[in-house]
DNA sequence: CAGCATCCCGTTGGATACTG
DNA sequence: CAGTATCCAACGGGATGCTG
């Protein structure tokens, strides 16, 4: 496996292609929020509530332009706008379930590393 | 699974974490690398040529602090420095290799989503 | 309601030079 | 060989104001 890491130019490694693309601050929150079902612009908001208008709408472009997301627009006044998971999404979701069970599990293992790793620093 | 967005501070979240902190540009070309087995530092540069040394110290620091990566320096001269996955990074890469799966066999779904979402941006 | 446009700052990461 | 230190450019992302 360790091959393809020379064999091909680094961009081209699809592992890191959906990491960096998923690892960025908002995109598994709003993914998350997607596996309960269709979900309205505003409602996303309120799911997410740190997240700014400017990086909802953003996350949610990049998500859709990657066919991980559909977006139906209703033209009505006020306009309304539903975001759902595609298949590809929800099988991206399939993927990503395991990998969040493992976070869940292990999670204190790597607090408790980092608390050894910072405390070997300071003193000994 | 939508409750816990709004139930817990945002940076609790345990699949943010562990994307966030494995998402970054080098984790996983490293944490790949050292799926092979043992690995000096001059050899992972050797695997990851586009890396530069500082990122390399600074992510092999960073995957060592988090438990998943261990450090073994002979002090020679010249020194030697020997990385390898600790049980837990493998265990952790156990969970990556289906996402690497997921992510060969349709990463040219998503290359065709974005294809199809710029085309149809620019022109109709 | 669901955006877009702009400004601005903090962080990430690259280039380069130096060291035990 | 395996780092550390410094400087700097690029990008991500927050705050705010405006619009169909």
């Amino acid at each position: 496996m360790r091959d393809i890491l020379t064999s091909t130019p680094i961009e081209s490694c699809p592992v890191r292609q959906i990491l960096t693309d998923v690892g960025d601050k908002w995109s598994i929150l709003i993914l998350i929020a997607l596996s309960g079902g269709p979900r309205r612009f505003s409602a996303l908001r309120r799911d997410i509530p740190d997240i700014s208008q400017k990086m909802l709408t953003q996350t949610l472009r990049k998500l859709e332009r990657d066919g991980l997301v559909s977006r139906e627009v209703t033209p009505s006044t006020p306009p309304r706008v539903d975001y759902d998971l595609t298949a590809l999404g929800a099988s991206l979701m399939h993927q990503i379930t395991p990998l969040a069970g493992w976070a869940v599990r292990h999670l204190d293992e790597i607090t408790a590393a980092r608390r050894r790793f910072d405390w070997s620093s300071t003193s000994g």
